[in-house]
RNA sequence: GCCCUCAUAGUCUAGCGGCCUAGGACGUCACCCUUUCAAGGUGAAGAUCGCGGGUUCGAAUCCCGCUGGGGGUACCA
C-alpha cells in the first residue's frame, strides 16, 4: 500500500495561512482582497494574540494549459506594491517547500495512490467522449449533469483487464453516497450537504497533474496550513475537501470564506466596468495605503464610524469575526475618494512628493531618478507638491497640474481667458503693466507683503482684487485655476513670472490688433 | 434544472430583542470659508431595515416560507 504523505516536523506554530493563486495572468483585485484578509489574520489579529503568525505564498500552477509566462512574477510584484510580505514562498522559501505546486507532483501522485489502496478513490478510464455524451444525455433527460460512476462500479476482472493495460486514466474520489458532511465556516456558521448530491470529482488528471481538490488538500496538510481562507466561490467544494481530508484521516483546518467583491451592475468584477488588475490601479496613481484601506471595508467594519485605517492600524484592529458574509459591490469613486484622502491628508509631504516622481518622469517634466528625496529635482517637486496635493484625486493627475510649474513654457491658453470678468482688453493690459511693475520689485518669498501690494494696487486701478488675482493668474500659469496666487508666485519664481506676464502682454496687444481689424 | 450562499438608502456599512423617531461614510444638493479651483466646515434630501407569516409585552435584530442577487455545477483554479 502506498504510504500517505506526512508532515514534516516543524515547530508548533499558532497560524499558519496561504494565499494560492494561479500564475495565470494578473493580481485580481479580489485576490487582492483575500490576500490582504489573510495576511492581516496572520500578522494581524494572530500576533496580536501572542502567536506566530505564519502567512504563505503558494503558486498553484497545476493547469499546464492555463499558465502563463511571467504571471508569477507580475504576481509578487504586485502583492509587494500592495504592501503584503510573506514569510514563506518560491521567492523566500521556507520550511515545508517547494511552494510552486508543480513541483510536489510526487506528493499528489503519492496520495491519490493511498487513497485509491484504501477505498476512497479509484482508476476511471472514461474518455473525454464519452462523459460529453453522458452530460447531454442527463440533460436531455432533464437530470442534473454529472458524472455516472461508470467506473466505479466496474467488476473486479475488468477493472484488473484494465489496469493490465496502458490506457490513459484519471483518478476520482469515490463519494460516500449517503449522509451529510457538515462544515464549519468560521464567518458564516455551520454549512450542511447531502452527500448524495456530491460528484465523483476528478483528483488527478491524466497527465499525472492533479486537480485543485487535490492538491490544495494535499498541500494544506502538508503545509500545516491552520486555517483556510479564501474567496465565496469556493464554499462548494468545501464538503468535498472536508471528506478528503477524512479520508486521509487528517485533521481539518478551520475555513472561513471571504465575501465576494461584485461589479456594479452585479455579477463578477471584469474589464467592463474598469480596471479590475492590482496593476492597473497602480498605473493610475492610486496608493497601496488607500487601495488596502477601501478593500479593507468593502466587507470589515470596526466600529460605526472609523474610516481611514492605514495598514498599521488594520493590522492593529482586524479581527476575522467582524468580516461579513455578505458579498460587497465595487465602487470606483469610494476608491477615489480614499486616494485622495491619503494624498491629501494622511501620507507626508516628503512622501507624496516622491510617489509623484515617478509619474513626473514619465511625462516627461522632470529627468528620470530616484523617487525619494535623492533625486535631483527632489526639492523643487517638493515645493510644488506642497500647494498641490490637496487638489491630486490619484498621482496621475500630478503632471497636468505640475506642469506650469516645472516647465518654463506655458502650454498654449486662449488670450481671451487673460480678460477677467467686467474687464476689457485696455484695462487688463494697463492692469498687467502695473502689475508687471510692481512685480519687479517685490519679494515674492515674502507672500503676505506680495499680497498686500497686489491689494493697494487693486484700489489705485479701480479693480476688485479678485480681477486683478485674476489676470495675473492666467498670465503666469495660462490657466484660470491654481493654488492661491501669492504661493504660486512665490513657487514659479519671479524671472519665470516676469517674462510669463511680458508675453501675455504682447498677446493681448496682438489679440487687440486682430480684433480691430476684423472689424 | 440541481446544490450552496447572501439580503439595512444608488453604493460600502453600524446594529447582534427594548438605547432605533435606524448611526457613520461615498455619491448628490445647498450654504460657509474664499483671489480662482481644490481642500476644509455646516446642513439637507435619500431606508415603510426585500416581501409575507410567525415567536415575544416588545423584532432591523430570533424562526419559517417566498422573492431577488450572487456563486458552483470541467481531466480550470
Amino acid at each position: 500500500m502506498t504510504a500517505v504523505p506526512s508532515q514534516s516536523t516543524l515547530p508548533e506554530s499558532g497560524v499558519r495561512v496561504r494565499f494560492a493563486p494561479s500564475p495565470t495572468g494578473s493580481l485580481h483585485i479580489g485576490g487582492a482582497k483575500t490576500a490582504m484578509f489573510t495576511w492581516l489574520f496572520a500578522h494581524g489579529e494572530a500576533r496580536r494574540q501572542g502567536k506566530d503568525g505564519v502567512f504563505i505564498l503558494r503558486i498553484e500552477d497545476t493547469d499546464r494549459n492555463r499558465f502563463v509566462p511571467g504571471a508569477e512574477e507580475g504576481l509578487i510584484d504586485a502583492l509587494h506594491w500592495f504592501g503584503l510580505t510573506w514569510d514563506e514562498g518560491p521567492d523566500v522559501g521556507g520550511p515545508v517547500g517547494p511552494y510552486h505546486q508543480s513541483e510536489r507532483t510526487e506528493h499528489y501522485r503519492q496520495a491519490a495512490e493511498h487513497l485509491i489502496d484504501t477505498g476512497y478513490a479509484y482508476r476511471c478510464y472514461c474518455t473525454r467522449d464519452r462523459l460529453e455524451r453522458v452530460r447531454a444525455e442527463q440533460q436531455a433527460r432533464g437530470e442534473a449533469p454529472g458524472y455516472d460512476r461508470h467506473c466505479r462500479n466496474v467488476s473486479p476482472d475488468e477493472k484488473a483487464a484494465r489496469e493490465a493495460g496502458d490506457e490513459p486514466y484519471v483518478v476520482r474520489f469515490a463519494m460516500p453516497r449517503e449522509g451529510e458532511t457538515v462544515v464549519h465556516d468560521l464567518i458564516r456558521g455551520p454549512i450542511t450537504y447531502q452527500n448524495a448530491n456530491l460528484e465523483d470529482l476528478v483528483l488527478l488528471k491524466s497527465d499525472g497533474y492533479p486537480t485543485y481538490h487535490l492538491a490544495n488538500v494535499v498541500d494544506d496538510h502538508l503545509m500545516r496550513i491552520t486555517h483556510i481562507t479564501r474567496g465565496d466561490e469556493w464554499i462548494p467544494t468545501a464538503p468535498v475537501h472536508t471528506l478528503l481530508y477524512q479520508a486521509f484521516g487528517w485533521e481539518m483546518p478551520a475555513i472561513a470564506h471571504l465575501p465576494l467583491i461584485l461589479a456594479p451592475g452585479g455579477g463578477k468584477l471584469s474589464k467592463r466596468h474598469g480596471s479590475t488588475a492590482v496593476e492597473e490601479f497602480r498605473a493610475q496613481g492610486y496608493v497601496p495605503e488607500a487601495l488596502m484601506n477601501y478593500l479593507a471595508l468593502l466587507g470589515w467594519s470596526f466600529d460605526a464610524s472609523t474610516e481611514i485605517f492605514p495598514p498599521d492600524e488594520l493590522l492593529a484592529k482586524f479581527t476575522l469575526e467582524r468580516v461579513s458574509p455578505s458579498p460587497a459591490t465595487f465602487d470606483y469613486n469610494k476608491l477615489r475618494w480614499f486616494n485622495q484622502q491619503y494624498i491629501n491628508h494622511v501620507l507626508t509631504l516628503d512622501d507624496v512628493a516622491g510617489r509623484v516622481i515617478p509619474f513626473l518622469v514619465d511625462a516627461g517634466l522632470i529627468p528620470a531618478g530616484p523617487a525619494d528625496a535623492a533625486h535631483p529635482d527632489f526639492a523643487r517637486v517638493r515645493d510644488v507638491v506642497e500647494l498641490l496635493k490637496d487638489r491630486l484625486e490619484t498621482l496621475a493627475d500630478a503632471p497636468d497640474l505640475m506642469r506650469f510649474f516645472l516647465r518654463d513654457e506655458l502650454d498654449p491658453y486662449d488670450t481671451a481667458l487673460l480678460i477677467p470678468k467686467k474687464m476689457d482688453l485696455q484695462e487688463t493690459l494697463d492692469a498687467l503693466i502695473a502689475a508687471e511693475a510692481a512685480l519687479a520689485e517685490a519679494d515674492l518669498s515674502d507672500e503676505a507683503a506680495t499680497e498686500a501690494r497686489m491689494r493697494a494696487l487693486a484700489e489705485e486701478l479701480g479693480l476688485k482684487p479678485g480681477q486683478l488675482f485674476m489676470a495675473i493668474r492666467v498670465a503666469v500659469t495660462g490657466r484660470t485655476q491654481s493654488p492661491g496666487l501669492f504661493e504660486t508666485l512665490r513657487v514659479i519664481g519671479k524671472e519665470r513670472c516676469q517674462s510669463r506676464i511680458a508675453s501675455a502682454m504682447t498677446r493681448l496687444r496682438q489679440h487687440g490688433d486682430e480684433v480691430l481689424s476684423a472689424d
